[in-house]
RNA sequence: CGGGGAGUAGCGCAGCCCGGUAGCGCAUCUGCUUUGGGAGCAGAGGGUCGCAGGUUCGAAUCCUGUCUCCCCGACCA
């Protein structure tokens, strides 16, 4: 037992979906917005969003690709030529049929029948339709591939059960699209893309990633291949984080991108596409979020420092202000991850130790609390949010000179960083089984009882068509879903868990969001 | 989209069954006290009870519809 009062009122292991909806509202990162699957990002949750955004778009550009904008719009002529893409997307497509509204004569608007769109519009659930009819007048020769695009934009899916961050209907992301004159070269592409991926979401985001191919089930509507960088939540559950499609000549063939090649044939492009969503926002919650709430790695924290002075509402605190704006500008002028440090001296009034626990619930990575006491000793009161609590259940507080402070904070941040990814990565080791080879044992292990079991690596012959079928069926039975075939695992050695033939790879089995 | 639950002050809730003009805790504001760790006391402000109809002299409360949220399922980043 702890005598430690948490700054959170529900605990992880008591009701994981309520906690992660108290740390989003207690973090300030969002609320609803009266809209149904939509949400409000609200400074903090935005804040580290952009952040994302930064560090994968610096990554996106150093590989060669350019961003732009298509429209949100669609014409639905564009949309139905892909038949498979089409057919996965058209049970959640919002749709543009009028351009004008009138008054209903009751006081309220309604749209104008004489302002039907001849052709209705679409709202983008994703742009591989509207890119691709661009490619196909931007590509004549092999010369003008590759063709590397990237834009960053919101996409709507008329989702049937949605969840903050996770799940809504309107999400932001980067989708990227390339051309390619080869198959060769598509795929490298999106193995390129994959492990930018891996390399964001474990060095940014400190999320420990399976990367793997997906299986024939799992694919993107359209797609030849699908591969994801699976990530698992402190429940146990996986979450896809990221994915990467080669999408082979098929939607090439949908919207004519041809090109001539070197001896003058016309070919079909070989296109891919990969994305990554406000979702992560959602997995750096349940990876990194503790029962005092969130924790944000210090490379996506937009504040890694926050300094919060002691006030009294009397004289003193002009002599407190100006000592700690002197250490802001100190701290200021470090660096870290190759950035300027990002520091906030928040001197809104109020009590310093009340202010504490809003930014532990934000999960600003260290707390600076400066007090009259520090000032006369030259020093301040360091808390890093990695370990908060110390002896006795109270804060773990540091109180370094304020000079020895500001000089530790790079080394600290990149502690912090490095100890979210190490937490994770303990974790989601110690909770993948790999010895699971009989259907029993299999359900053994996710059995009800057994509230958070984690994922399971199992064997299996790679079955297809209806034999794959049955196999999703079974698994579905447990709630459990194939997550994907890691890369670099071990070659199969024994016998399939479904079909008892030679087993060919090794599966991520797990319950997934 | 099916089954279940819920919308009352910024947050968490009571009141509803049995209609009579809205309350508690936290937060906020003011004053006093306190002052190195999530302060105490006193006072104050803040709600057309999700929305729209209906029944009634009178509706947070009863009836109908509708919107939104949560949980379970089916579907999906």
């Amino acid at each position: 037992m702890s005598a430690i009062r948490h700054a959170l009122a529900t605990r992880r292991a008591d009701d994981f979906a309520a906690w992660y909806q108290e740390v989003v509202s207690a973090a300030d990162m969002a609320e609803e917005s009266g809209v149904r699957g939509c949400m409000v990002i609200k400074p903090w949750g935005y804040g580290i969003w952009e952040r994302m955004q930064r560090l994968l778009d610096a990554r996106i550009k150093a590989a060669g690709v350019q961003n732009v904008y298509f429209p949100l719009f669609i014409p639905l002529g564009n949309f139905v030529r892909e038949a498979a893409h089409v057919e996965g997307f058209a049970k959640e497509m919002a749709v543009v049929t009028h351009h004008r509204l009138i008054a209903d004569g009751k006081g309220g608007l309604i749209p104008d029948p004489a302002a039907k769109l001849e052709e209705p519009l679409i709202v983008r659930p994703t742009s591989e339709t509207i890119i691709g009819d661009a490619m196909s007048r931007w590509v004549q020769s092999w010369r003008d591939l590759p063709l590397l695009l990237n834009q960053w934009a919101n996409v709507v899916r008329w989702e049937m059960r949605t969840r903050m961050f996770l799940r809504t209907s309107e999400f932001l992301w980067q989708e990227g699209h390339t051309a390619h004159d080869s198959r060769d070269d598509a795929r490298a592409e999106t193995m390129r893309a994959l492990e930018m991926y891996r390399a964001f979401a474990e060095e940014d985001v400190a999320l420990p990633v399976i990367a793997g191919e997906k299986p024939e089930n799992e694919r993107f509507p359209g797609a030849v291949e699908t591969w994801s960088i699976e990530a698992m939540m402190q429940d146990g559950k996986a979450l896809q984080a990221g994915t990467s499609h080669y999408l082979g000549t098929n939607f090439a063939r949908a919207a004519n991108i041809r090109f001539q090649d070197r001896e003058g044939v016309q070919q079909f492009a070989h296109t891919t596409s990969w994305g990554v969503s406000t979702r992560m926002v959602g997995g750096l919650i349940m990876t990194h979020g503790d029962d005092d709430g969130l924790r944000v790695p210090p490379r996506l924290a937009p504040q890694q420092v926050v300094i919060l002075p002691m006030l009294r509402g009397d004289d003193g605190d002009g002599a407190l202000v100006d000592y700690c704006e002197a250490l802001r500008a100190m701290v200021a002028a470090q660096s870290a991850f190759g950035e300027p440090l990002r520091v906030l001296l928040d001197k809104r009034p109020g009590k310093a130790a009340a202010k504490r626990w809003d930014w532990v619930r934000r999960g600003a990575p260290v707390l600076i609390e400066v007090g009259p006491r520090d000032r006369e000793a030259g020093t301040v009161s360091l808390l890093r949010r990695d370990a908060l609590w110390g002896e006795g259940g109270k804060p773990a507080f540091q109180t370094p000179t304020r000079e020895a402070a500001a000089q530790a904070l790079p080394g600290i941040l990149a502690e912090i960083q490095g100890a979210l990814f190490d937490q994770a990565h303990a974790r989601r080791d110690a909770n993948i089984e790999r010895g699971i080879t009989t259907a029993d044992a299999l359900a053994d292990y996710f059995a009800p009882g057994n509230r958070y079991p984690g994922w399971a690596q199992v064997q299996w012959a790679r079955p297809t068509g209806p034999a794959l079928d049955a196999v999703v069926e079974r698994l579905k039975a447990l709630k459990l879903t194939v997550r994907n075939v890691p890369q670099g695992a071990e070659p199969a050695d024994g016998a399939c868990l479904f079909t008892g033939e030679r087993a060919v790879e090794r599966i991520i089995v797990a319950r997934s969001y």
